[in-house]
DNA sequence: TTGTAAGCGTTATCAC
DNA sequence: GTGATAACGCTTACAA
């Protein structure tokens, strides 16, 4: 690595103090304008750029904000950190991403960024329980955090959640009103913090509508596409039937429904009325009726809270909750139904 | 921000000097197995941990790759990133990310961290000629650089490409191959290296098959999904008939011409066979026949390259061409052809 | 308006 | 083995 210029070199040149010379990088504007000229010239010629560490440390901040997410994110979650570059990018905020392996890989990520002063500020993607504590406890260190997805009970510090009970409200309100009466949940991972979220909204609507959620038809999944494919056999092997309508807790498990039932023969939504939910790309190519949340807004939040957060600005409101829209495509038949003039009545 | 334990809290505590703390901290081995004990005791009671900012100074290096790419690549590259996570977070480095909006400010990402000495390397996914300038010039100061997708001419510096000529004409040999001949292509833009070489291969595999490429088999696309359409319509309007397959230059112009036609009214592989390039998430879902980019193995290609480079060794190659491989599946009427127990017999 | 000098928290080079 | 002490390159009172 080549030796690099240093604000001496602009000082010998320039013949002013390392304090001018500070000055006139960080734009103060206690500089003569002649000296400001003089030395701007100085470091044109020279080539000379700040040394980020060195400013780090003299300053005492990173200009940085750390993103952890959990790895099995995967591409889902992408969006996510174009938004939070977004509005960094816009402050000359560096964002530092780490993709963690579980929840002890987690903990660590957490507890290295906030101890060795990494960061000025973590967004971190609250996937795990277990992780409550590290947060609380770089929280309590002075680092600001800023939660994505779920709030870590008793810690008051600006957490960007998803909709997901009037999501799925809405999603099943919608099924219902288009007539479906024996309606299949595939569910997410018990301990899946969007999944119980899910699942409440579920039950939430179905009560309003005064239809029984039945045993039968609460299928238990995992998230995963295998995980929805053998719920939906085993209750074909079991009933030789099908329900009139499946909403699965995310859009893999129902695109991979909507798969396994056409494998069967079935045709969606003649047969099989599905909608899922997250709106990934697929859904939109594979016409899935479900339920978008909005990733990229999701960053700008978040990282607009974090920003606020380094400011010293104690948030507005300490939880957001980011509205989960319906979109709905072919794969619920609302296009059946209106072309039959009236709600499908069925059961 | 709460005031924190510093090296020389320690060196108080344990009654030592600076230099054998730092010692401890560095598992030097010339440090008697005694005070070590005494001094980790020291550490962990006061739980000190080193600021980054101090070593990153002291140190001279960074311990961080920075990651810079476009924006327009969405969700698409977020597997690469994954990659390059993987194996950077096993030798301890941390990841920068950065996602640029148009060349102009890709040069300036590449700019600053280069001359701020932000980061030990970078990973540039190379897309705009214009940058090659800025490039140079960050690898002549000593930075470590690997560039993704295409090399700059004239820079010798490990650069992980896409098999893009072998993929392309791998596809197109397998629509020759079953039968088909009236083969119409969906170009990218003209100025886009993936294009240009994928192009390249499709030229490649017609020429060796004997069969010509005319003009209006050739089709202007940009890798959206509009343009495809349009080429789809226009040809339509033009011509009131279909060739027998298209090969997209993108799984988003492949998917949309998929829809196209099936708007139409047509079934796709029985009337038109359809083949695409990169094996993106909803090509799986929609039996899209495509040619796989490894994302994440070039993530982790790029990350080793970078590790080497740091570590001041030579690349063993200086371009490295990803196996870019076939996914067939149902779109292009391969099990239709073997069905029929032969190639399909067209033309 | 400009300069002096003391940090910022490590690492690294010497002696001892 | 261990300890002074000088870097590392910038910021920021405090003086002038």
């Amino acid at each position: 690595m080549k030796k690099h210029v240093t604000l001496f070199d602009i000082c010998k040149k320039a013949g002013v103090s390392s304090a001018t010379v500070s000055r006139v990088i960080n734009q103060s504007p206690l500089v003569h304008a002649r000296t400001r000229t003089k030395v701007m010239k100085a470091i044109r010629e020279l080539g000379y750029h700040p040394s980020h560490a060195a400013r780090m440390l003299a300053r005492q901040r990173t200009d940085t904000i750390g993103v952890i997410f959990p790895d099995i994110a995967g591409g889902f979650y992408a969006d996510v950190l174009g938004g939070i570059d977004d509005v960094a990018a816009e402050s000359s905020y560096h964002i530092v991403t780490a993709f963690s392996h579980g929840d002890q890989d987690t903990k660590k990520l957490v507890a290295a960024f906030a101890q060795e002063r990494r960061v000025d500020a973590m967004v971190i993607m609250n996937l795990f329980a277990s992780t409550a504590p590290v947060i609380k406890s770089a929280v309590r260190d002075g680092m600001a955090v800023v939660l994505l997805d779920r709030p870590v009970p008793g810690l008051k510090t600006p957490t960007i959640c998803i909709d997901n009970v009037n999501g799925a409200d809405a999603a099943m309100t919608h099924l219902l009103d288009l007539g479906y009466r024996r309606i299949a949940y595939i569910s997410g991972p018990q301990d899946n913090f969007d999944a119980q979220q899910r699942m409440e909204g579920v039950r939430r609507a179905m009560n309003r509508a005064g239809v029984a959620l039945t045993d039968e038809l609460v299928w238990q999944g995992n998230f995963g596409e295998e995980s929805a494919r053998q719920a939906l056999r085993s209750y074909l092997d079991r009933w030789q039937s099908l329900p009139e309508a499946i909403f699965a807790c995310n859009d893999a498990m129902a695109i991979s429904a909507m798969a396994t039932l056409q494998d069967h023969g079935y045709r969606v939504p003649d047969d099989v009325a599905i909608v899922g939910f997250d709106d990934i790309d697929a859904a939109r190519h594979l016409g899935l009726t479900t339920v978008r949340v909005p990733m990229r807004e999701m960053g700008t939040a978040a990282a607009h809270a974090a920003l606020e957060k380094i400011q010293g600005q104690e948030p507005v409101v300490s939880t957001m909750l980011m509205p989960a829209k319906l979109m709905v495509r072919r794969s619920c038949g609302a296009e059946l139904a209106a072309s039959r003039g009236a709600p499908a009545a069925r059961g």
